[in-house]
DNA sequence: TGCCGACGTGTCAAGGTGTACATGTGTCTA
DNA sequence: TAGACACATGTACACCTTGACACGTCGGCA
């Protein structure tokens, strides 16, 4: 489960409630791991129990402010070194592309010119944050590099499924007996 | 739910078994969509009882061989083309890259070295399969264009990966004051 | 003051997913 | 013919995920 030390992480930057951690968690790590409020309460509650997390205080708002402890740094740690990586590539217009088949010529076209656009749009707009001065977040700190280097991942990612769709949408039909229409 | 169709699209090339579904769906769809018997088998009781698919014998070693309905032809191709497309990237190697900032430099080092070599080693094997003629087990059929495709996919997606991977170990620690060490 | 709306935390039910276990069938071979 | 083994289907349970609902807090404004 990786919502967990999803979560472990974003408290490694620092102290935080379930509220910020929700919104932190859509905003940056949403488009890789979706994960609604009420799952990060129930893992924050189960967090605490384990002594990987405390509650540190409670704010203005009923806010809770919840921190990292020295075991849930530890164990941050030991999933990112030595925690086995699910390779799994799950994205489900890869999915798609195994019934293509199914798809009337122009449809599928249609499909692939939207998402081709799509594509290229994200790969910008990870492009961009790989340029940005919005990076002035974090300024100089530690977390700088990863950033970068997570954006740097979204860009060839997209940009490779952006190619991909127009690669696709130009694949001639292999061997279509239609043409002649 | 992409089980669902992924059935649907499986059995719309052709009648199967569930154990032959579970094992088509692991081979092909497994490094995308994982999926075990278990929950396999109770898809398919919920496909045959909204109609979209059914029993149509029951073979030699107590083997049931599902074949699609017409409803559940529709079915996929309304997927296929109305369907709201999840554009997640649910990739676990991407969301530790938001914590590299966490290991020492080492094991990042590494970690990068393992998964460029993992990324680059599946991007080959995804490259065999738009060379080869192991495709032979289609021939002309009209599924070709799809495999072709959805390899195309693998081939970009895992070398992007790869790239990344090696990229990343290259790219300078962006202000370690450790750097004297 | 009274109400609205954003902030913030939580529960609950339903459904999806994964692991472990249980059962039966046919084939091959010692 | 007994046992081992691959084939084939299924159940049970725990856990993850999602969507809907509920409730308390604070600030602003009519």
């Amino acid at each position: 489960m990786s919502l967990r030390h999803g979560l472990l992480g974003l408290l490694a930057e620092g102290p935080a409630s379930g509220y910020d951690l929700t919104r932190r968690f859509q905003e940056t790590l949403g488009p890789i791991w979706p994960a609604q409020h009420p799952q990060i309460y129930a893992e924050l509650g189960r967090l605490a129990d384990a002594g990987l997390i405390e509650v540190e205080s409670r704010g203005p708002r009923g806010r809770k402010a919840y921190g990292i402890t020295g075991a849930g740094l530890d164990e941050v740690r030991r999933w990112l070194t030595e925690g086995e990586v699910d390779h799994t590539l799950r994205i489900e217009p890869l999915l798609r592309s195994v019934f293509f088949w199914l798809m009337a010529p122009d449809d599928l076209d249609a499909h692939l010119e939207r998402e081709g656009r799509y594509f290229a749009e994200q790969a910008n707009l990870y492009r961009e944050h790989t340029t940005a001065k919005d990076r002035g977040d974090y300024g100089d700190s530690p977390q700088t590099r990863s950033i970068r280097i997570a954006a740097e991942a979204g860009v060839r990612l997209f940009q490779a499924l952006a190619d991909w769709a127009e690669w696709a949408r130009a694949m001639p039909p292999v061997s279509d007996p239609d043409r002649t229409s």
